[in-house]
DNA sequence: AATTTGATCTTGACGGTGTCAAGTTTACGA
DNA sequence: TCGTAAACTTGACACCGTCAAGATCAAATT
């Protein structure tokens, strides 16, 4: 019969977390079900993870891990202010995909921040959207860690997930949040460019070109 | 001696819950012992809020209340850029003050989004900010709600705060979380007043009328 | 090849939680 | 005065996370 082994159990339970955030929410994940769907004794888990805590943290590292490869798969383009624009939108779009994951990783109080994989793959993310925060403002690329630009663009695009997440964000009349975050980011982007000048100034037949440079 | 029945216990709970989120945190809080520094017995928040959904949802109400309150306390002043930067530093500094209420009042998992005080104090909460998003942008007061500007507004700030609550955010050496959030804001505030809307909207000497048409 | 060893997983128990059902106390209006 | 409804309690149930102790199995050692 069957192994009374696992063999893979480790991986198996981080899937089936998944499955369980998507379906339950961040607020009704359990270890015990999550060990269930697992097919092993609802203790299983602990030799591999510790605790729940264990489990959600080592979970949320490889949540970083996918939103970092998300924002370095935008590609380059000449457009330094549509490059950071676009990964604002993957990563919003990546906060979209399953949100109990993305609340997962900015849930302090359910996982263990001071994880080094954690750590890691966090930094790794924010590295994509500073790099590309440098790049729109003209600055050397890695910014430090504190630089108050990349901050606000961080700021700015986890606040439009989270909001969008929790539904506090209305949406205008036959608007996707796609166009409604683009238009966001646009500004956003824009107000660093050298002159700030809005780019796609809606549809209603105004050419919306390269936004053109026109600071002295 | 005293009554059998408590007589404010409605009250008395949400002061309980207010002090346990303080102490545990979110994720500690829990509805049995919130009755028992109430001194009640467990079951009895049950008659007055349902369940425990019910009781997150009017200490979040109650929130969202004294958060529109520290908003509109702010001074108005001649600058709008700088009014609306304070009241950005008014909105962090109301969610750093109680952390676990701050992210009680976004965790639509453990609450009723649908909860008409909820909505009420919410909305006045957001008709704060979206005023000085419409000072500073120039446009008639109260923008709609789904103005992107203002979005973005709350976007920012919301993010700051969540982001520093969850010590995602590194401080420059020697900067505190509110000089780093007034420089973000400052930026923000800056880039609406410059009025980087229209491209032929240059800074000299236009008395920052009527930006743009954004929509028809 | 037999045996030890250690990792893996299970069984069972404990205290804690939210919620339901039924009973007790109290205030208040008919 | 009395009954009725609101306020609160007691008790039970299922579920949860975690600890302790035992069972199983692969693999290295002797």
């Amino acid at each position: 019969m069957s192994s009374y082994h696992h063999g893979a159990l480790a991986g198996a339970l981080l899937d089936a977390a998944g499955e369980l955030l998507a379906e339950k929410g961040l607020a009704g994940f359990s270890l015990r079900e999550c060990a269930r769907r697992a097919g092993v004794s609802h203790t299983a888990p602990a030799h591999h993870y510790g605790d729940v805590a264990g489990l959600l943290t080592a979970y949320a590292a490889r949540a970083f891990a996918g939103l970092a490869d998300a924002l370095s798969a935008v590609p380059a383009g000449s457009d330094a202010a549509q490059v950071l624009q676009h990964q604002g939108v993957a990563y919003v779009r990546y906060a979209l995909l399953l949100p109990a994951r993305y609340q997962l990783m900015f849930s302090s109080g359910t996982l263990r921040r001071d994880d080094p994989a954690l750590q890691r793959e966090g930094l790794r993310a924010w590295a994509c959207l500073a790099d590309a925060v440098a790049a729109v403002t003209g600055r050397p690329a890695p910014l430090t860690a504190g630089d108050p630009d990349a901050a606000l663009a961080w700021a700015a695009v986890h606040g439009i997930a989270d909001l969008l997440i929790n539904q506090q964000l209305q949406l205008p009349a036959d608007t996707s949040w796609e166009a409604h975050t683009e238009r966001m980011l646009a500004h956003l982007a824009g107000s660093w460019q050298r002159g700030a000048v809005l780019p796609e100034a809606g549809r209603d037949g105004v050419p919306s070109g390269h936004p053109a440079a026109r600071e002295p």
